[in-house]
DNA sequence: ATAAACTTTCAATAATTATTGAAAGTTTAA
DNA sequence: TTAAACTTTCAATAATTATTGAAAGTTTAT
């Protein structure tokens, strides 16, 4: 497999597995694009390289923006703007766990809380609702704080001894 | 907040959260109208409670039978079919879990295996797609194979342990 | 101040994905 | 064996989501 082959299926794969960490196919694209790219890349190149529009660049580079896993770099002569993405796993892990976190997950804990709480009127079905929603938030609060404690070591060693300890 | 309005608000939530676990809304839907419900459900139940159509909720039973998260059930003297969903959460995730490492991850970890393999020719860009890809491919494996241990722990304890470790 | 270089916005359109409903298929009771 | 009860399939349609492109907006150099 050649370099641009290699490159193309990353890219592709990236792309179409957005939907498996929330974001959409052309953001995950750019996203790839920057993260094997040796340079900052400007808006024109990041066009060209994937075929979308000036618009669809913009729109999806901002977002990349929000989410903190892209930033604008300055090349000094150069009028335009350039971009990176964050190069290193663990640190992308990190932001993208905690996004999701905070954008999908804790509303989800929210609602769950707010419904597990109604009042029991003693009917089977408002015990089961209850009981039910009740380790479904259990749960998505434990595996939300395992998520969030295991990526936010910055340093390896925490994936490493857990990794180790489940063997 | 009454019992009625919970249950929707649950399984409309739950519904909206299908994404982030890699299944449709209606799929979703069914799943969380069954995880509330005290006794199987006919099809014609599932219909009427979430008001979609017949071949809809027919599909996406088939669909969350396929996952092995929904099964039939034979009620003596019925004719027609009813089902239930997994009550327990932890079991659920475990199946979940097994299902997504299997549908999306496996897939995508091959092939960044294939990109992160191509010949070095020695250019820059080469070595930077080798090197990008190569993380990401050992980052990916190392949160499959964590994700896959926890949760294939059917009792509670190993969670626990991992999430008093971290505390 | 102005115009060129560049970026953003957003209504229109395209592409994708979900849903319907009715016909075809299957099973069971009599 | 047949007809009623039930389920599945799938082409048509609807709903949703992504993408375009051109006009409006902004910045910078002169």
């Amino acid at each position: 497999m050649e370099y641009q082959e290699a490159k193309d299926k990353f890219i592709s794969t990236w792309g179409s597995l957005g939907t498996l960490w929330g974001i959409n196919k052309a953001m995950a694209q750019i996203q790839a694009l920057l993260f094997v790219s040796t340079k900052p890349l400007s808006m024109e190149d990041v066009m060209e390289d994937l075929k979308i529009s000036r618009g669809n660049t913009s729109m999806n580079l901002r977002q990349l923006m929000d989410w903190g896993i892209v930033t604008k770099v300055l090349i000094s002569g150069e009028r335009k703007e350039f971009f990176t993405t964050e190069k290193d796993v663990q640190e992308l892990a990190r932001i993208i766990a905690k996004e999701r976190s905070r954008r999908e997950i804790k509303p989800v804990i929210k609602v769950l809380d707010e419904v597990s709480s109604i009042k029991d009127d003693g009917t089977e079905k408002t015990k089961e609702l209850i009981k039910q929603t009740k380790a479904l938030k259990d749960l998505t609060d434990d595996l939300d704080t395992l998520m969030n404690k295991l990526v936010n070591q910055k340093q390896n060693w925490l994936t490493k001894s857990v990794l180790k300890l489940m063997k």
